[in-house]
RNA sequence: GGCGGUAUCGUCUAGGGGUUAGGAUACGUGGUUCUCAGCCACGGGACCGGGGUUCGAAUCCCCGUACCGCUACCA
């Protein structure tokens, strides 16, 4: 049997991670397989603008390399893959299961239905609807109709025996029938609810794993009890541990940031990114810039790779020591027997670990390449940037080396691109390093070194530093900050030499002049 | 409440009747360096609890406990 998985999102506006890593594990298996990953589109209760709200979870699965064989934008021999188009295809469905006498047109109203749970509840039994307005014949459905009743369509399940599967990672699993509820597979309004949809689109679709959240685990005997109903050859089930909340147990959930961000780890992430869209003078949008969902890292430039790779490791394992996996090795190794039992909680700071070494592996021109879009945004850098501003941008790329872990990061070494005249000084670095007693005039004695030292490269610059130094009788540590501060306006930055020789003599020297006419002012900065 | 699921360092995990319980990440200390980042070295840190089986239990069994899910005309 050919393997066929899918993945069935809701078009919410965004792509969870948890959901991400669901795909993934599905996309996976169907890769080792030889087999294909459908996209079903599960749009049953949701009338508004599916196309928009299915564009960023479109884009998140191309940006992360998911690539899907049908669905949406591809199409295929199953098409429509949106099961707000397949409702003839449930009512057929649900006419069998009537035919067949597994389901039946029942015609209570919600008070009564509720009525009966809440009396359930308080007598402390699990709710099992009576089968009081049941009709099973046309003559009990037209004499409740009558009485200006509608009918929902309910499952009839059965009283006895257990519904029994292996699980192909949980192992054998067993649920008594008897405790299974009588589901609506179909509304008052003739809609159908999603149990019944799933199942019948994955058996139209050819589905051969279903591989999703464990949160279905306990959804499956009714779905089982839907397809064998129909005839279906059933698919196996695959049910993966949820991803947690950092630090937490509980199911990972986008509308609880706020709580998140009171976790020092998962605020330092999603600061660093904030610091990035900051820097780029772009709002912080609350609803999609959050550490939950793959916009958050596609926004602030992490390596997709990075981001995939990390969610492969969460709930899954090769063996005790291989972490880092390219995209043929995680396809050669998945297995769905090394996937864990227990959910695994989400941890944006290990992410950023796997992220900073996909970075730093990168090789200076592909950096150049995810890098620049951000000095795009900022207006440094034009669409079509010539020769000259892509040799400083390499330059600067290569100088900062493992300081940029996001691609965003370059956002805080605009100074190198900016006008001598115009980049920003840090106050505080520019008061301790140039305000500071005789610093400016160390640095005053310093500027004809800069003038005449030749070739202006980083190594003679280190060297002419060096003899400056034992001629002045100091530390190096009494020059080198101030000349920092002077040239990028920071106090912290990479190797000052090689900033230096970025910039080149005649911004140095204009550099130093505009700092040391800023501390006569006594400004400290202006 | 009922049913189902899960339980190894803070976190992700390996392992599994006898191990110094391994790795990663995070953290701490020291070193290197012009700052930062990194790198190097070192360090602290775990088998949910109680019974049972056994010469021996973190591992097997039972009972608890905790957490998660389902128990919707949500998905």
């Amino acid at each position: 049997m050919s393997v066929r998985t899918r993945f069935a999102p809701s078009p919410t506006g965004y792509l969870h991670i948890g959901g991400v890593r669901t795909a993934l594990f599905n996309w996976l298996f169907a890769r080792r397989h030889g087999g294909q990953f459908v996209l079903r589109i599960d749009d049953t209760d949701r009338q508004r603008n599916v196309e928009a709200a299915l564009r960023p979870i479109l884009d998140g699965f191309r940006w992360l390399g998911i690539d899907w064989d049908e669905g949406p934008e591809v199409g295929g021999p199953c098409a429509p893959y949106y099961q707000s188009q397949r409702t003839g295809r449930y009512r057929t469905a649900v006419k069998e299961l009537l035919d067949r006498g597994l389901a039946y047109r029942d015609y209570a109203t919600a008070d009564e239905t509720t009525a009966e749970r809440e009396a359930a509840q308080r007598e402390k039994r699990r709710f099992i609807y009576s089968r009081r307005w049941m009709a099973e014949t046309d003559a009990d459905a037209a004499r409740f109709e009558g009485e200006g009743r509608t009918a929902v369509v309910r499952l009839k399940m059965p009283r006895e025996r257990a519904c029994r599967f292996d699980d192909l990672v949980r192992g054998p699993v067993a649920f008594d029938w008897a405790l299974e509820q009588d589901h609506v597979i179909q509304r008052a309004d003739g809609t159908h609810l999603y149990h019944l949809a799933s199942a019948v689109d994955d058996h139209d679709f050819g589905i051969s794993h279903v591989i999703r959240a464990e949160e279905h685990l306990s959804n499956t005997p009714r779905q089982i009890f839907i397809a064998a109903g129909l005839g279906y050859e059933l698919p196996r089930y695959a049910h993966l541990p949820y991803v947690a909340a950092p630090g937490g147990s509980e199911k990972l959930s986008k509308r609880k940031l706020g709580k998140y961000l009171s976790q020092p780890d998962f605020k330092k992430v999603h600061d660093h990114g904030a610091g990035i869209l900051a820097a780029l003078g772009e709002d912080v949008v609350a609803e999609t810039f959050n550490p939950v969902l793959v916009e958050f890292y596609r926004d602030v430039g992490y390596r997709p790779e990075a981001v995939v790779n990390y969610l492969l490791l969460l709930g899954w394992s090769l063996d005790d020591r291989t972490e880092d996996f390219t995209r043929d090795e995680m396809i050669e190794h998945f297995s769905l027997e090394r996937v864990n039992r227990s959910a695994a909680s989400f941890d944006p700071q290990k992410m950023m670990a796997f992220e900073e070494r996909r970075m730093n592996a990168l090789p200076v021109a592909a950096k150049v390449d995810a890098v620049s879009p951000y000095l795009e945004r900022l207006g440094i850098l034009g669409t079509e940037p010539n020769e000259t501003e892509k040799e400083r941008v390499a330059a600067v790329v290569a100088a900062a080396g493992d300081r940029i872990k996001v691609a965003g990061d370059i956002v805080r070494y605009t100074e190198f691109f900016q006008d001598d005249a115009a980049f920003p000084y840090d106050e505080k670095a520019f008061r301790k390093r140039i305000g500071a007693p005789d610093a400016a005039d160390r640095l005053r004695r310093f500027r004809p070194v800069l003038e005449t030292v030749d070739p202006f490269e980083a190594a003679s610059l280190d060297a002419a530093l060096q003899r400056f130094v034992e001629a002045e009788g100091i530390r190096i540590g009494q020059i080198i900050h101030a000349v920092r501060v002077a040239v990028t306006g920071k106090g912290v930055g990479f190797g000052l030499f090689e900033a230096l020789e970025i910039l080149g003599r005649a911004a140095c020297l204009a550099r130093i002049d505009r700092a040391l006419e800023a501390a006569d002012a006594g400004s400290g900065a202006d």
